[in-house]
DNA sequence: TAAATTAGTTGTAAATATCAACCAATTAAT
DNA sequence: ATTAATTGGTTGATATTTACAACTAATTTA
């Protein structure tokens, strides 16, 4: 009956998983800056890929969290001296969210890991099913946004 | 670089995205008993669904979960009437989870929102295109599974 | 019968989230 | 130009979820 759809649970269950592994492997590295929870990885990565600098509104909109919520995150990554919140001369209300060095090497040393695990996750998949795959996700985002 | 993988983040947002427009539809339609975290329609969900009655173990091993934190979703869920703690006659360790009346009733009226939900964030995507989905996900839970 | 295992529970602590109230800086309106 | 409104960020309060460790009670195994 709900077969024609994505099953958002196992979905849910999916990702518990794969962040289960990862942090299996940090664990297994013994490098204590790789000690970082999903959701700091994960803004972390979302600053760093955005093409112009943001402030942490967008990082709110762009997460689709509360301001508070991202607020806080940034507080543990700066904390962590992983990215450094500089106030903008022009309006002094908005702090620019900008990525250390050593938020860069983390980053890095982190997603080696992810796209080592992606590697063998994504073993037995032909290319072709995974950009499929991909074509489908990107077409899901868009009709989410709408929504 | 990073084009041949699937990307954790991104799925991520994905995720909360979905949820965030769950929960709006969910408020519009003004019945309290949906008022319901997703972990908890998670859990609800899979007892739901296994062919076997199940104890509290056996939720935590298939939502990879830990124990406590099993007991307290399922606190929750019996708090508000939609599962029932039933002691195993023959082994007085044991709890079956059994699922109400007036849980399936929830479930099923949340699962028809998430399903239209899914109508829409799925249009403009062929049916094979789906079915590559889905099998690329099953395949990588496969895989996950044994790392 | 004693020891080991199993299922569930409790305590503690951390991380994340939202909401509302608030401040300070900036912009818009009268 | 002064007041009013908006914007970006912060704080406080509260709720949910999670893991880990220590524990109890019931059942099995030795």
């Amino acid at each position: 009956m709900e077969d024609k759809y994505l099953s958002i649970m196992q979905f849910s269950k999916l990702m518990r998983e794969v962040f289960r592994i990862i942090k299996k492997r940090i664990g297994e590295t013994n490098e204590d800056d790789l000690k970082i929870t999903p959701e700091q990885i994960g803004l972390l990565h979302a600053i760093s890929m955005t093409d112009e600098d943001v402030i942490q509104k967008d990082m709110a909109e762009l997460m689709g969290k509360d301001k508070s919520a991202i607020l806080r995150l940034i507080d543990s990554l700066e904390e962590k001296e992983l990215i450094r919140r500089v106030v903008d001369k022009n309006d002094r209300r908005k702090n620019y969210l900008m990525v250390t060095k050593h938020g860069d090497r983390v980053l890095k040393n982190y997603l080696a890991i992810v796209y080592e695990i992606m590697d063998e996750i994504q073993e037995g998949i032909s290319e072709s099913d995974i950009a499929t795959f991909k074509k489908v996700l990107a077409r899901v985002k868009h009709n989410a946004e709408k929504l």
